[in-house]
RNA sequence: CGGGAUGUAGCGCAGCUUGGUUAGCGCGCCUCGUUCGGGACGAGGAGGUCGCCGGUUCGAAUCCGGCCAUCCCGACCA
């Protein structure tokens, strides 16, 4: 990263270095700084005050479908994880393993949760007796840890904290309907909170869960074309009742195995909002999740400055009576320096209040993402101290909008139909290709050699279609074209 | 684990080729003063086991050997 090509920020353009652009955003920022132990990350107060923000929202999402929280433990003991095939081949090359405690070698190595299902499945054949007891819908926050061979921070670490839900059902359809619920919360969520349309599908049989029958994922589109997945919904069928023995009497006597789900969504989705709104001049935050939705920045020193911030404290505490987030930016330094360091850390709306904008009655406002000058600054328009807490939270709202039909229209320009390998290749060069494929794993990873992408997913909204394997020329499986991308 | 690169102040770097005053620059930080509508300025100041271990030498940030760590690109992945 040569300086003379940074900005004056000092980050490296995302037109020129997305990866360089992200890392050092994020430091910058002050989201999150790396831990001394390999692929460990801090989060600090501005990066986690996003986390808080997500959980809360997310969490009342789980509330209104019916569900509770609990905690479950840490430490798994190494056997459970090996009570189901599928699932032990997946996560064992990325596993922790206690194998002393308290100065000895355990008699049986702990390891440290890469998910739950084996801990829960365990607790759930205790719970579970009789129909009377399903459905089970409980979902837990904790931090779990997966052995990542090449640590990024947000998109990939070594431990990350997150949500995992885990119902269990009488049957089928009630678990499908949970896992289809669930999947569209994420989507919703990811749309109305963090403003990322998502591309919504079923991961193909490779990509799926260890240890699922189905797997749903929403993915989105980051601002160098690949895809990110942002969270993911499985239906376990009875995979894990069979390994943990979870049965159930049913009405009529009989004993059944329960059919289990689970869905989860990580801080990865801090890193979706960094690279899906990010631009040149910092981060882009999405109201709902900003820390500080609306930041107030008095002009003028000493004297002549006494009133504009006297007037700035007033117009916040009345902004915050009214549940914005604003902060007042009463530091020592100058204006300027202050309207870069907010563009710097997103916030949607920054305020400014002088002397002249205090005999004139009114503030300045200006918008992260909006309008721009013929200098590329933006345009203030003005809101006068009457209307100043009623016309926040619509702007924010209709900023939330704005970014929403930014996203979109960035998904749609960079997303297209491949029916030859030429366009396919150039698609997935610079975003998501919809193809057909003929499904056999050897000629997915023929792609992913020749191109670097993958299947993302199978997308719910697909129009029917067969024809040849883009790749292969074989008859196409999945009844649509599936979604190729590079991701991260 | 393969390929590439880098370790010098909180951050970014120069110095190393050709060993030799007290290891330097920018940003940031502290103090004082002046400043404040798009990254202000002056003066003063604090901050370093030059990644670690060993070797060569009168003398090593600099040369040699080994080790360690980190980052980037691949294989695993929310």
């Amino acid at each position: 990263m040569s300086a003379a090509k940074k900005s004056e920020l000092g980050v490296t353009p995302l037109s020129e270095d997305v990866s360089a652009w992200y890392n050092e955003l994020v430091f910058k920022a002050e989201l999150a700084d790396r831990g001394p132990a390999k692929g460990t990350m801090v989060i600090r107060p501005y990066g986690y005050r996003i986390w808080e923000l997500l959980q809360e929202q997310l969490d009342q999402r789980f509330k209104d479908t019916g569900h509770v929280n609990a905690y479950f433990p840490l430490f798994i003991p190494q056997s459970y994880l090996q009570r189901e095939a599928e699932h032990v081949e997946g996560f064992a090359p990325e596993l922790a393993v206690v194998t002393h405690g308290g100065g000895k070698e355990l008699e049986e190595p702990l390891v440290v949760r890469p998910t739950s299902e084996t801990v829960i499945g365990e607790m759930y054949s205790r719970w579970i007796t009789s129909y009377r007891d399903l459905p089970v819908l409980i979902n837990a926050w904790n931090n779990v840890v997966r052995w990542e061979l090449r640590p990024r921070i947000f998109l990939r670490t070594t431990e990350f904290l997150w949500q995992e839900g885990h119902t269990a059902h009488a049957d089928q359809a009630e678990a499908m309907e949970e896992t289809l619920r669930m999947f569209d919360v994420y989507a919703e969520f990811a749309l109305n909170v963090a403003a990322i349309p998502m591309v919504k599908g079923e991961k193909t049989p490779t990509e799926r869960f260890a240890g699922a029958v189905r797997t749903f994922t929403i993915e989105g589109m980051m601002r160098d074309g690949k895809a990110l997945q942002s969270g993911t919904s499985h239906y376990l069928g009875t995979n894990f009742a069979r390994a943990f023995d979870i049965t159930y009497q049913d009405a009529d006597n009989e004993l059944q195995h329960v059919h289990t789900t689970s869905w989860g969504m990580s801080t990865r989705m801090i890193g979706a909002v960094i690279l899906a709104h990010g631009d040149d001049q910092g981060l882009v935050l999405p109201p709902r999740l900003a820390p500080i939705q609306v930041v107030i920045v008095p002009i003028g020193r000493g004297e002549q400055g006494d009133a504009p911030r006297a007037k700035a404290h007033e117009l916040a505490a009345e902004l915050a009576a009214a549940g914005v987030r604003v902060h007042v930016d009463d530091r020592d330094a100058s204006p300027g320096f202050k309207f870069n360091d907010w563009e710097l850390k997103g916030v949607p709306l920054r305020v400014e209040l002088g002397p002249r904008d205090l005999d004139a009655g009114q503030v300045l406002v200006a918008q992260r993402v909006g309008p721009i000058d013929d200098r590329g600054r933006p345009v203030k328009d003005t809101l006068s101290f009457e209307r100043f807490v009623a016309g926040v939270p619509q702007r924010l709202d209709d900023y939330h909008d704005r970014l929403v039909v930014r996203a979109q229209a960035y998904l749609d320009e960079h997303r297209g139909r491949a029916d030859d390998w030429d366009t396919f290749e150039r698609l997935v060069r610079t975003g998501f290709a919809d193809a057909l494929h003929c499904g056999e794993e050897a000629c997915e990873d023929d792609i992913k050699t020749a191109t670097t992408a993958s299947p993302r997913c199978i997308p719910t909204d697909g129009e029917p279609e067969e024809g040849a394997c883009i790749r292969c020329g074989a008859p196409s499986a999945y009844g649509t074209r599936i979604v190729f991308a590079r991701a991260y």
